[in-house]
DNA sequence: GCAAAAATGGACAGACCTGTCTACTCAATC
DNA sequence: GATTGAGTAGACAGGTCTGTCCATTTTTGC
């Protein structure tokens, strides 16, 4: 109620960062690396050094709270992988990049893979997070499809989702098998996808 | 104690299943279909028509009756892409034979992806879940590993791990997107890299 | 400086969960 | 028929979790 119209903005700068704000990032830290089930109401508030009424004046239920921490990981995830791409030139690099910006994140301290696939897998069907994670799902398979279709490839829906199944399995790998070069062993794969794409008979309908 | 020594075998064929297999088979509908926390002990003894007292007896708790949940799932898993692998004649034709016998099982009503992944999101770092998740991720790899030698790539763990990466994509897309077609997706994309590593160049030391 | 709004600390209710325990039933075997 | 062992039903303990409430303090706006 009392929140700005716009939802989140960050606090006056220099000044205590507002109870949401702690609030957010306190879940942040706690919903990414233990679980959204796992991680209780207690924890936050006291990580976040907040007043538990605070925590449900602000966000009205845990389910709440769950549904604006995967909010936040989508608008961060988003812009730190557009930052990075701007760097590139070409096309073909920025569609690439794509991993390598993922790449550098993978090798920041504890990264656990994907928060979206982490919470899907606690979620049941139908709720708040099964929704986040299809928004996020469908930025994913936008941008992919997108620097497709910007590099040239006769069929950039289907490349958009071969290069989908290569973002969701390095970052299953780089929580399961513990390893940060998965996205640098996607990154190379996607470069032969994107080479067998580009080379394709011209006028081939790509029959499923 | 009173466990045969295999551990798990099933009862004399036709006679009423014993609690123990009663219980596994009720964690397996109810834990993959709804997730390891989220489905209490309750639950698990209601759908298995069995005491309480005879889960505690016999998995002693709630843990060990997820270990043993997820041993079966490697188990028939494993055997069931075995299995289906056996009616193709080339090492190249079971390579991605691998992917048709996971778009088969997808097709099967309330697929919901990799039980390892979507255990794994719910636990606690080296919990017995990520040891039962790393001895089915080892089995995989080492089964596209084989596979890519025995089709005659120069690189056959390059190429395994990037089967590898497409068998997790999949996975977290036909859960994700609801998308049973997911499988013949990565079927796709994987024969465009079996073909592209067998006409790799003779001599070059692939450095990654 | 003061009134209104926001945040605090903590107790508390109610639900749920794992795991224990006891008294009882049933079936097979000696 | 008696013994034995597995299974049953359910109460119960002890803990944790979400969410509510209230009296008090701090902050903010004017």
């Amino acid at each position: 109620m009392a929140a700005d119209s716009a939802g989140r903005r960050e606090a006056p700068t220099g000044a205590k960062p507002s109870a949401r704000e702690r609030l957010l990032s306190a879940a942040d830290e706690l919903f990414y690396a233990e679980g959204v089930q796992t991680v209780g109401i207690d924890r936050i508030i006291e990580r976040a050094g907040v007043a538990k009424a605070s925590l449900y004046n602000t966000f009205g239920s845990k389910d709440e709270l769950v549904h604006a921490y995967l909010r936040a990981r989508h608008a961060g995830t988003s812009a730190r992988i557009l930052a990075f791409l701007e760097r590139y030139e070409t096309p073909r690099a920025r569609l690439l990049g794509v991993f390598d910006a993922q790449s550098e994140a993978f090798k920041g301290p504890g990264h656990r893979g994907c928060a979206f696939i982490a919470a899907s897998a606690e979620a049941e069907a139908g709720s708040s997070t099964e929704q986040a994670s299809n928004d996020y799902r469908v930025w994913v398979r936008t941008l992919f499809t997108d620097l497709a279709r910007q590099a040239g490839v006769p069929d950039p829906q289907t490349l958009g989702r071969r290069l989908h199944l290569l973002y969701d399995g390095c970052a299953v790998s780089v929580r399961m098998d513990a390893d940060p070069e998965a996205a640098a062993a996607a990154r190379a794969t996607a470069e032969v996808l994107l080479d067998a794409a580009l080379s394709a008979p011209p006028e081939r309908a790509t029959a499923d």
